[in-house]
DNA sequence: TGCAATGATTTAAA
DNA sequence: TTTAAATCATTGCA
């Protein structure tokens, strides 16, 4: 039994057949009408009365067959044995067949009954359906036992040779008890007769889905608790049930993720607490989204460095460990103590210990922050944010902005669509929809600025703003759109959007789609494969300082990072998560990572970026693998102190560009090997970013080859094109101009972008 | 055998 | 058409 709903309809199907063509079982087998086998051939051969050169080829052996059934039938019955066979076998099976399909079980016995006792005819798979079809039609469920025991049958006469199983266990019971069977004492023969291998895949199932199907499902709705149509399609085909199954899961789990007290399990939910703390939290009341994010996500990691659990969350292609009170790339995570607002590229850690992005920075490797304070916090959703250079509030007056600051409290009181109330100071992301994207951001003047004509966005991560002229009114980001990020294509928004039409681009990690609007300023900010932005929340000063030492090539934060061969392993998954999921493979090996240095932001300095890191001035060319050195590229006066560029680049982390396919569709195979990494032949079923992972960490990739379905199946989830937007207020960004380095990384993103194209 | 978990169905609303 | 909500039916387990 494949599912619920089909082990229903089969019983149902079983009982209507008794009920209708199932007769009681008949009396002695006797001979063959003649014309029969002849009319089942001609149905077999097409339409009955269209004569074909087969079916008249046919109707001879028929007629062939018919004298010997004659002379057996008038001369010593004793001869059957001997009887020359007078079919081949092809056409057993298909008179067999045709008179299965025919529902003419009494006459198919009679066939039966006629044939001889060939060894041509052993084991011939058609003739033992119809043997098995015969011995239920007359009763002999130990014969029909012996047949589908004795021989192991095709996939496709499953279904069918399953019910007889079940039907001829039920039809025994009944007799024995002389009473029907309810549905429960059924259950209970299907358990206690358990269908034989010969007619069974042999693939466990649980509650009707198989256990890989329900993986599936759970993983997608990991990421996306109301997938579209189109992906519940690909669902359906990856998982092998039907698009009203997969529709009736996600329903339901909705459901008991709404109604935990009535129906959530707690040892069934995945063992992933996040997902009972955000049904419980009524993150329902969010409108349906393509992309919930929030913290259905999570995996549940223990660090050792680390007391609370941190979990693991997958946006897209980002992957976000948080402790438990962490703001992960827009999704709110209450805590009650050392909030850490990450953004989307990047970890950091509160008090008590420190995780980067995808590092795990252990107790030896710290990055120290001063205590934030909850009542400054900002949120930067995984973006850069980036100026406009030279503009005012006269050059953003066509943008729309919705009022949101969270340390205005004037504007906090209307803004709380998933926003636990224990997170003063926090501005809770908004859900924006990839194909509409409403900038509703937050501004600490409350002005409203809206579009009023599209805003163009080049492939040089330049944010023309309509109307503006030609001298600088651009929404510049140092680290903004770059290239792979966004197509060259420019693309418009509607009157009052901002609309970031990322065509080449579904991976969590790009956050172009992002705005802020923000004393008058508008931010649309992305982050480069290499950047890194965080904010670092402080005591409330108006001028918010960083302060990075020693930060070496080994401190990578770019999300794609190459993993230190001596990484030392400090994340423990559990176990379901470990045996299910590919991906949790990747997170886990993503945190293994020790850099071989520190650094720590320390109490706040307004610091010249030239004076922290003298190399920005210097432009040092992003040429992988270079830019080894930690840059704060800019410090907000409000504050919040961005840093940027504090990656390690290398040939890895600028080829770190994400699926380019748009949905959750086909696994785009992965083309060779860009720039000539060790591993250059990948399973294809990886989407970009394992790929280049495992041509990084070769160990890693084996893992990862271990179980290439399922590796499919969490790879979906990481293609995820809706980007959730965090919009804040009190945040200001100075942008340093990083042309030199953005050129350098344009050139090699260009050449990944045409490789992509040609993926595409 | 009871009960919880889970899949399917029905109904109403948007 | 999709969703939530309620409910029914089936499954799994102690």
């Amino acid at each position: 039994m494949e599912s619920a709903s089909e082990g229903q309809e089969a019983h149902r199907e079983v009982a209507g057949g008794a009920a209708a063509g199932l007769s009681p079982p008949a009396p002695a087998p006797f001979p063959l009408e003649p014309g029969d086998a002849a009319a089942a051939a001609a149905r077999v051969s097409g339409e009955e009365g269209s004569v074909a050169a087969a079916a008249g080829a046919a109707a001879d052996q028929v007629q062939l067959h018919s004298e010997l059934l004659g002379r057996h039938h008038h001369a010593a019955a004793t001869t059957t044995a001997q009887t020359p066979l007078a079919f081949s076998p092809d056409h057993v099976a298909c008179v067999c067949e045709a008179l299965q399909q025919g529902g003419n079980l009494d006459r198919l016995a009679r066939f039966l009954w006629s044939l001889p006792q060939s060894d041509l005819l052993r084991g011939n798979e058609s003739l033992l359906k119809a043997r098995a079809l015969v011995a239920f039609h007359q009763g002999i469920y130990p014969e029909l036992y012996s047949i589908l025991e004795s021989h192991s049958f095709e996939s496709a006469n499953h279904p069918l040779l399953q019910q007889l199983w079940y039907k001829a266990r039920y039809t025994e019971a009944e007799r024995a008890r002389g009473r029907p069977l309810g549905a429960v004492d059924k259950y209970r023969l299907r358990r206690k007769f358990p269908l034989p291998r010969t007619i069974w895949d042999g693939e466990e199932t649980v509650y009707c889905f198989k256990e890989k199907s329900r993986n599936a499902l759970k993983e997608l709705y990991k990421q996306n608790r109301y997938p579209s149509p189109a992906e519940k399609r690909h669902l359906a085909k990856i998982t092998g049930l039907s698009l009203t199954q997969v529709s009736n899961w996600f329903k339901n789990r909705r459901q008991r993720d709404r109604n935990p007290s009535e129906t959530q399990s707690k040892s069934e939910s995945d063992g992933n607490p996040s997902t009972e703390d955000e049904s419980s939290k009524g993150h329902e009341d969010l409108s349906p989204h393509p992309l919930s994010g929030s913290s259905d996500g999570v995996t549940n990691l223990s660090l050792s460095s680390h007391m609370e659990p941190v979990y693991m969350q997958q946006i897209g292609n980002t992957k976000i460990l948080s402790s438990s009170g962490v703001l992960l790339n827009g999704s709110l995570v209450p805590a009650s103590t050392s909030p850490v607002f990450l953004n989307g590229n990047s970890f950091i850690q509160g008090p008590n210990g420190v995780i980067l992005n995808g590092l795990n920075v252990g107790n030896t490797q710290t990055v120290s922050l001063n205590p934030p304070k909850l009542s400054s916090n900002i949120v930067s959703n995984g973006i850069a944010m980036t100026d406009i250079l030279g503009s005012t509030s006269q050059d953003v007056k066509e943008f729309k902005v919705l009022q949101s600051s969270a340390a205005n409290s004037a504007a906090t009181n209307s803004y709380s669509p998933s926003a636990p109330v224990s997170f003063p100071g926090l501005i809770p992301s908004t859900e924006v929809k990839r194909e509409g994207i409403q900038t509703v951001a937050s501004q600490e003047g409350g002005s409203v600025v809206t579009f009023t004509t599209p805003v163009q966005i080049n492939q040089y991560g330049i944010v023309q703003i309509p109307n503006s002229g030609a001298n600088g009114q651009f929404l510049n980001g140092s680290i903004g759109f770059s290239p792979l990020q966004l197509p060259p294509v420019s693309v418009a928004a509607s009157q009052g959007n901002i609309s970031v039409n990322s065509s080449t681009s579904d991976g969590g990690t790009f956050t172009s789609e992002s705005a802020t609007v923000q004393q008058g300023k508008v931010f649309l900010s992305s982050l480069a494969p290499s950047a890194v932005v965080y904010t670092v929340p402080n005591s409330g000063q108006t001028v918010g300082s960083v302060k990075q030492e020693g930060l070496e090539r080994s401190l990578v934060f770019s999300q794609l990072m190459p993993v230190n061969q001596n990484a030392q392993v400090n994340a423990n998954l559990s176990s379901e998560n470990i045996s299910g999921s590919g991906l949790h493979s990747l997170a886990s090996s993503l945190v293994n990572v020790s850099p071989a240095h520190n650094f720590s932001l320390t109490p706040p300095t307004l610091l010249n970026p030239t004076e922290l890191n003298p190399d920005i001035a210097d432009s040092q060319p992003m040429s992988a693998p270079v830019a080894n050195k930690s840059t704060v590229t800019s410090v907000s006066n409000t504050n919040y102190a961005t840093l940027q560029n504090c990656s390690l680049i290398t040939g890895q982390d600028l080829l770190s560009v994400p699926m380019t396919q748009a949905a959750l569709g086909e696994i785009v195979p992965a083309a060779e090997d860009q720039v000539g990494h060790a591993s250059p032949a990948v399973h294809q079923d990886f989407v970009r970013e394992h790929r280049l992972v495992l041509q990084s960490v070769a160990n890693i990739k084996e893992n990862f080859l271990q179980n290439s379905e399922s590796k499919a199946a969490n790879s979906l989830m990481m293609l995820d094109s809706k980007s959730k937007y965090v919009l804040d207020s009190m945040v200001e960004t100075v942008c340093e101009d990083l042309e030199t380095d953005k050129k350098e990384l344009a050139k090699l993103q260009t050449v990944q972008l045409d490789e992509d194209m040609q993926d595409l």
